[in-house]
DNA sequence: GGAATGTCTTGACAGATGTCAAGGGCGGGC
DNA sequence: GCCCGCCCTTGACATCTGTCAAGACATTCC
């Protein structure tokens, strides 16, 4: 898996032997980043202008230009920095699962929950990972991400499988595949207000898992 | 079904008993969204401009306020407009199909064929559909297509569920979802340049039909 | 205390965009 | 031959956009 956890440098930034200057820098670029995940969320890449951003904060307009170089790198941070988390979400729960049923139970469970919970955010990468079919530059970031969106799909899928005491028979870029339309097709119905949207999300899910592996 | 084949009039039109003037009128309309289709395959919904459309044809920018009201009608008019044969596209080959196999040798390759043939055309139906989780205004358009993109694999399925003598064991939504999720994963590889997507798509698509159905 | 550096604001720039009003030219009908 | 209505062009508008330079304020360091 390659790192992701801190994106990549492009700015000028302070001396990196500075320890608390550089911290503090990080930190603020933080903070920026967070509000500009709250604009994004709510109006996707392509509506979110840099002003209004900064209107999220206490800072003017300018001050994004001091902390990132533009605003593909600005979006970019923000991307990688909401899917931290993400891609390591279900790892507890390979290790408290304590048959095939239960992990299934409580995947599907996490899905629905996260569904429900990070809803902008799940929209933004969709979003991201849609404009990246038209924008060549974005695709290093959507590529890096989907990659370990796949991964962690394929460390639930092989534990049920292992759990289960038979093979899979799909690949683990087909499995991540269908779990990934299922959840987008949810999410779609969810946010434009489909009640059912996550009590289906929660059943097929739960449904889904069983068919990937030998009977 | 609902009907899809002639958008929704917007526009002040000529009157709807001369018969000429009408089809006069349509016609332009059809040949300035074929222009606007180029046009936003290329560019995505957010980066396509009125002018850059009209720059595509012999007219200049002004015309396209003529025949559209506004920038959301000409595009929602012309993704109505590029799936129109889209959602029947199979249907020839459930009534050619001579065994289960046969019909699912022929999806998949049906299907791979359109991601190779229509890739810019996908991509387009693609983005507008992640817009909508932003944008209200497109929902009814997107809702629309996709129950009949829905309806059009449920058929397919369905019908192979008839000639292989089985039950299905998912609904029509999530078999939708899945073979979804395959084709939008098996796009962006193929976008972004990855010679293993057609095949993928081929051979997955192909072992996923028979997945659907009880054993 | 003063200089230097880091942090942030202000204001402007150049370009793009959707929209529309005004008008030109052309063809058909009287 | 003249007029009217359709089709299209032109040019302008208000607004929004990313970007950046210039400078103000604060903080740190000697």
């Amino acid at each position: 898996m390659t790192q992701l956890a801190s994106p990549s440098p492009s700015v000028d930034r302070p001396d990196r032997f500075d320890r608390s200057r550089v911290d503090r820098f990080e930190v603020r670029r933080g903070e920026l980043a967070d509000a500009a995940l709250e604009t994004l969320g709510e109006l996707g890449y392509a509506r979110t202008s840099l002003r209004e951003i900064a209107h999220k904060t206490e800072f003017s307009h300018g001050v994004l230009h001091y902390y990132f170089r533009d605003k593909n790198e600005l979006i970019t941070y923000c991307v990688r920095r909401s899917k931290e988390h993400c891609v390591t979400r279900y790892d507890e729960i390979l290790a408290s699962a304590a048959s095939a049923d239960d992990l299934a139970e409580l995947f599907a469970e996490a899905l629905t929950e996260t569904m429900r919970v990070d809803t902008s955010t799940h929209r933004l990468w969709y979003d991201m990972r849609t404009q990246a079919m038209f924008e060549e530059g974005l695709r290093p970031t959507v590529v890096d991400i989907d990659r370990q969106l796949e991964a962690m799909i394929s460390r639930v899928v092989n534990h049920y499988a292992v759990l289960r005491g038979r093979p899979l028979r799909v690949s683990q870029a087909m499995a991540y595949a269908v779990f990934d339309g299922l959840f987008e097709t949810c999410l779609m119905r969810h946010i434009a207000g489909d009640e059912c949207a996550a009590p289906r999300l929660r059943a097929e899910s739960a449904q889904l898992l069983p068919m990937l592996v030998a009977d």
